[in-house]
DNA sequence: CTGAAAGCGCTTACAG
DNA sequence: CTGAAAGCGCTTACAG
């Protein structure tokens, strides 16, 4: 039970191979009587004919194939959703994903065989996904095929890249705190050497300096993202700096966070509000009460990616991979249970 | 600035394709002068020649091409942990993999076109996953190639699948409860109808039997599995029958249960042990105090059917597909900080 | 409006 | 020990 090709379907519709083709295909420029249409589109039906993209990939030089490289991509639901974002949208443009999962690392050479291995496989194009926002060294042998860099930006800045709005997020988790009232924010951050730290940290600054707020230090804590850490931190801010709110780095230290405030017999949002970052659902929505905070646009970045791909194909001609924009995407604020005004300015009206 | 062809590397080897061909791939029985080969692969070597596998693929009628279909890629990491195991597997093998990711829910025909688009793309075989352990309807054309099911079974029992031994999985954890002391040991299922209710239902009274404890209907609810859910549960069960311990269907809800322990004042594991499922690790490893949960093992189930399919591949011929085995995989425990003896049994040492 | 033929880059009997 | 040639299943100038 061999499937039906091409010349099965010319067979059937007693027309040439060429004809066929030039209907199922739509050939522009080319006339072909109604009724021969209908006659080959009815013998591929019955034939149950998918053209074979192999084959139609060795001729036309295009694969229709789509290489992501993505680090870690067991680790959180993130990958997966950049996955999903890419996957989509080349379905939408019949292109397919190919995926190798890199190791960890920024091992320019070890990614270089996996570059290797898509470009073996005849990938029309490469999306470069790293596990976190990050600053990278390409592969040298990435420049090979159109590629778009997912959450990274490369250090000699040759690719277009799409990566979160970091300082967006900040401003808007901190902006829902300050429009609710909260002055004295804490924001515990973390102390890595990542756009992320900076951006969040930057974010934070520029609503204080919106609402006239002078920074200060003591608000301010840092300590590598975990809940432990986070759960210390929280716990000496609050003792130190009597903060009416936390902003922090993202939802696993917010968690400790919510085991500092259970601690000190502080009730969430009512003595104390949180918001995190990352929107880690599984965190976020099942916290007690839920966990406000900010998303990072993995679907959207996924997808973006892949259209930006899918236009320098397009128009790979004209311009060289670098003259092609870079997007900045933004974190939504997703509004959970985790906030409310602070003491002193809540309105006396039970609710 | 194109990529060399084995037309190119023979020509500056200074023999022909046919020889180029041998050597590189190594073909068994034939004879070729070792100065030859060194000749070949110098120049292969020089040229950074690697053969084009799509032109390979039309002409051996092997793509090297694994199709993974894999439902709800996005929401957790588990999807991502079957990519990973499989990927892995798979480039070991010189194999690439490609990814759809299918809508959720079992629409068999939904899914059709999926695979075929696989199909299309001439994959060698498909591996079909479902986003959690259940009993599906496959789409009629999946049968084309050697397919194997992960997390899932089919209705007609046609594939070899492979899933998690829930059974198991339950017996590790509540046998942990027990040789820790507790007797009283409750259980807070879910009342979906799928195998991981069933299964883990049934290890959880077969320790019971083991250890000549009686079932109690009181012991054991039942609730979808969120978090919320989980809580009003926990708070329930702990109200009415004072257990020493909770098994829980799953980590969100031993996180509600988690709410309940310390609504009521009971300290975990101290005055409460609580074991989890899943193994989420986002979770389970920053609750405090760290939640000993049983993992699902994802990975080695993206492995086992990726093996499966090679060696399906490899012996095609011999055996049709409802032949070959399925497997089930065992679920681990992973020990953390949430059991303790009951009270009744604690040794008087203090720690 | 339709078709014969070349060729994409390989592999593989087959011949020598 | 090595090579000429056919062919995998398509697409695409080109001719008619």
């Amino acid at each position: 039970m061999k499937t039906a090709g091409i010349r099965d379907v010319a067979k059937m519709a007693g027309v040439s191979v060429t004809t066929v083709s030039h209907v199922l295909n739509e050939t522009p420029h080319t006339r072909v009587a109604e009724e021969t249409r209908s006659r080959v589109r009815e013998a591929a039906k019955s034939l149950g004919y998918g053209p074979n993209r192999v084959a139609q990939a060795l001729r036309t030089r295009r694969s229709g194939l789509i290489g992501l490289l993505s680090e870690e991509i067991a680790t959180t639901p993130h990958a997966g959703r950049i996955i999903l974002g890419a996957q989509e949208a080349a379905r939408a443009h019949g292109l397919t994903l190919v995926i190798v999962s890199a190791e960890r690392g920024d091992g320019a050479a070890a990614h270089q065989a996996d570059v290797q291995a898509l470009l073996d496989r005849q990938v029309d194009a490469i999306l470069y996904a790293t596990m976190y926002h990050r600053r990278i060294t390409l592969p040298p042998n990435l420049d090979a095929v159109p590629a778009v860099l997912i959450d990274a930006t490369d250090t000699a800045g040759m690719l277009p890249a799409v990566v979160p709005d970091e300082v967006g997020g900040a401003v808007a988790a901190v902006r829902h705190l300050a429009e609710a009232g909260h002055r004295r924010i804490a924001f515990l951050n973390n102390n890595d050497d990542v756009p992320a730290t900076h951006g969040r940290l930057a974010g934070y600054r520029q609503v204080l300096a919106e609402y006239d707020v002078p920074y200060d230090g003591k608000l301010v804590g840092e300590t590598v993202s975990e809940t432990p850490e986070g759960y210390e931190l929280a716990k000496e801010i609050l003792a130190r700096s009597a903060p009416t709110a936390l902003f922090c780095y993202n939802d696993r230290m917010a968690m400790g966070a919510y085991r500092a405030a259970a601690e000190l017999s502080l009730r969430i949002p009512e003595d104390l509000s949180i918001v995190g970052f990352d929107n880690q659902e599984i965190i976020a929505a099942n916290l007690f009460p839920a966990l406000t905070t900010v998303a990072l646009p993995h679907y959207e970045m996924g997808s973006w990616a892949l259209e930006t791909v899918v236009e320098m194909l397009a128009d790979g001609e004209n311009r060289s991979d670098h003259e092609w924009v870079s997007a900045l995407l933004p974190c939504p604020l997703v509004t959970r249970d985790s906030v409310a005004p602070p003491r002193e300015f809540r309105p006396s009206v039970p609710t």
